[in-house]
DNA sequence: TAGCTTCGCCGAACCGGTTCGATGAAGCGA
DNA sequence: TCGCTTCATCGAACCGGTTCGGCGAAGCTA
């Protein structure tokens, strides 16, 4: 059932069908009527590929999605969901590519053949070379994150300096002076995540600024990895009464850490970071955190990418968002640290 | 840049070029040779929208999204990820849709204007009109999930009744004689989900064959509901000792419920339930439970659609896993119910 | 009524591949 | 040397839409 049948059984030319379907030029209202009945008939609708083939667009929007092998965080699935119920909004559909293993054979699938109209980036690295790529071939794609040269690119991003920042400086606050920050795994680090590196620095300018005394650790996105980091974090340095995480997956097994070394949050320990909010929300007490705003971000990031496809010219923009921390219960004031024969039984 | 700008530099006729490439029928080596260096210097790649209007497939699969209005779980992650990197294996690519607010029009883009060879449902009703539409229709897909008649249909289905026994079973053999069930959301369990009624019937069932007394409940999918739910279950019997839960996104609420009234895991209560495992891992103590293997399932309803693409007569298949209860740490010997008195603190 | 514009529709070309039938050259045996 | 098969390649049609230029009929003015 094409566009063909529906011109023979209206009595009409392919191209008449075309034009009352597409409204591009006008159409006497009853050719009109009867096209529509005919296509009503018959449920016809136009072919995607024969209608992108035609006129150069999809209608599709590819999104370059993380790697299978690290374990997703709840993070991600709030950004797909987003980003697909935006592009619906917008009557683009979300064809996923995964960057996995073999990222260059799916990236050649995307934009050498065609399949998509625009691109939105997940889990971008600091030096990333797909950023660079798809900006020297001027193809349309909006990234999620910032790489380290973000002037003049399209992207939604989070002041993950700023947000690690503001933890420290709640910590201190809170007369912490002993502080360990518990950061994604360290392939990601390597790697170059610009999360990862941006937490960093934040934090660890944060901490030499208000003078606290500080360890950093990477840690796998799993909770066995998260209590496994919270034994080496008190085994080096017993008298550690606060940690900083960005890494969400790993939440519950720190608590757990903290839980089987006796320490008690917020009394003992205080704990915060940057995290969703559906899992600051999960662990008990809840984890005072900067709320990762993740469906906003997808949210703007289709936003972005939709205005940059209507006006192939428009100038760059960006969103750069720095949610505030909202005070949960999982930090107090620093207490007297414990005396090192107390200290957690760490036999491994 | 296609396939004639290739054939011209190549001195050879635009059938050649696509002969050569795709090896259907046979072409000199040196002609071969030729093309190939051609194709390698320009880069060249075919259109997808012009070899899917040519031949009909798009190599393309849809993967029909849960509605984003409600919260979406891990599992649905795990669905995901494995779904997309299985096809990509496969040579597929994955197009999501959301089967949210306007189910109807989204069906239409991916069938209608036959955007996808086959898809792949998620969130599957007894009674789900979607699948009787597409078998109707005689339309490769597979559901992840199945409905109140599955025989003669293409699914990769847990057997959610045998693992909500399972918990019973296992409870019952601990002494527990009091237990509550927490399903996912009311909405869902009236919408006629097949995970939240296949799960009650089993539960229901097998702790009448057990003589248990028992209570159930529906609960949201957040950290919240999962509190207030455990509230509600001492109210309504001081005396329960365990519950058995299918909502993994309350699952830390459930938690939190518990230590707040007083209710030790596993001493005073115990917890078990049917979760993926990343999330019975999180919770402290970890979670005695069914691990839902959502990255098998996805992998699974891949291929049985891969298998239906390229053999469209090949008899409808299925698999249904049940994995086993994996014992951690959230279960116990059912102990002295509390006095009524010492009953927890619910002045709600 | 001739001449002009406007309106509505048609036919043909095009997008970029795939595929079928045909054609010509080479290879072979008689 | 002729006739047959085999092999490599070519040209044309096709997939199902969109879009451009043109054309006939109707409506208007003079």
């Amino acid at each position: 059932m094409n566009i063909g049948e529906i011109a023979q059984r209206a009595g009409v030319s392919r191209s008449t069908v075309s034009y009352a379907l597409s409204g591009k030029r006008p159409v006497s209202e009853e050719t009109r009527r009867k096209i529509q009945q005919v296509v009503d008939e018959l449920g016809y609708r136009p072919s995607a590929s024969a209608r992108a083939l035609a006129n150069g667009r999809t209608s599709t929007i590819g999104l370059v999605f993380p790697p299978a092998g690290n374990h997703y965080t709840g993070m991600q699935l709030d950004f797909i969901g987003s980003v697909v119920e935006a592009a619906a909004a917008y009557d683009y559909d979300v064809l996923l590519s995964p960057s996995g293993v073999d990222s260059d054979r799916s990236f050649q699938r995307l934009l050498g053949e065609r399949r998509v109209d625009g691109a939105i980036l997940m889990e971008i690295r600091l030096a990333d070379d797909r950023v660079d790529h798809l900006a020297e071939l001027g193809f349309p794609a909006v990234a999620i994150g910032r790489t380290a040269r973000p002037e003049g690119g399209w992207w939604v991003g989070l002041d993950h300096t700023a947000l690690a920042a503001a933890c420290v400086h709640h910590l201190a606050d809170l007369g912490h002076r002993r502080v360990a920050f518990v950061n994604r795994p360290e392939q990601l680090l390597r790697a170059g995540y610009e999360s990862a590196h941006r937490g960093l620095d934040g934090f660890t300018k944060a901490a030499a600024e208000r003078g606290l005394t500080v360890r950093t650790y990477c840690c796998g996105d799993d909770a066995a990895s998260g209590q496994a980091c919270v034994e080496r974090i008190l085994h080096d340095d017993p008298a550690t009464t606060a940690l900083v995480t960005l890494n969400e997956a790993a939440l519950g097994g720190l608590y757990r850490g903290l839980a089987q070394a006796g320490r008690h949050v917020p009394r003992d320990f205080s704990v915060t970071g940057v995290v969703a909010n559906r899992w600051a929300e999960t662990v008990t007490p809840q984890l005072t955190a900067a709320d990762v705003p993740a469906a906003d971000m997808g949210r703007l990031a289709v936003e972005l990418l939709v205005e940059r496809l209507d006006q192939p010219d428009a100038a760059p923009r960006h969103h750069l968002l720095a949610p505030p921390i909202s005070l949960r219960a999982s930090t107090g004031p620093a207490g007297a640290p414990p005396t090192p024969d107390a200290g957690p039984d760490t036999t491994a």
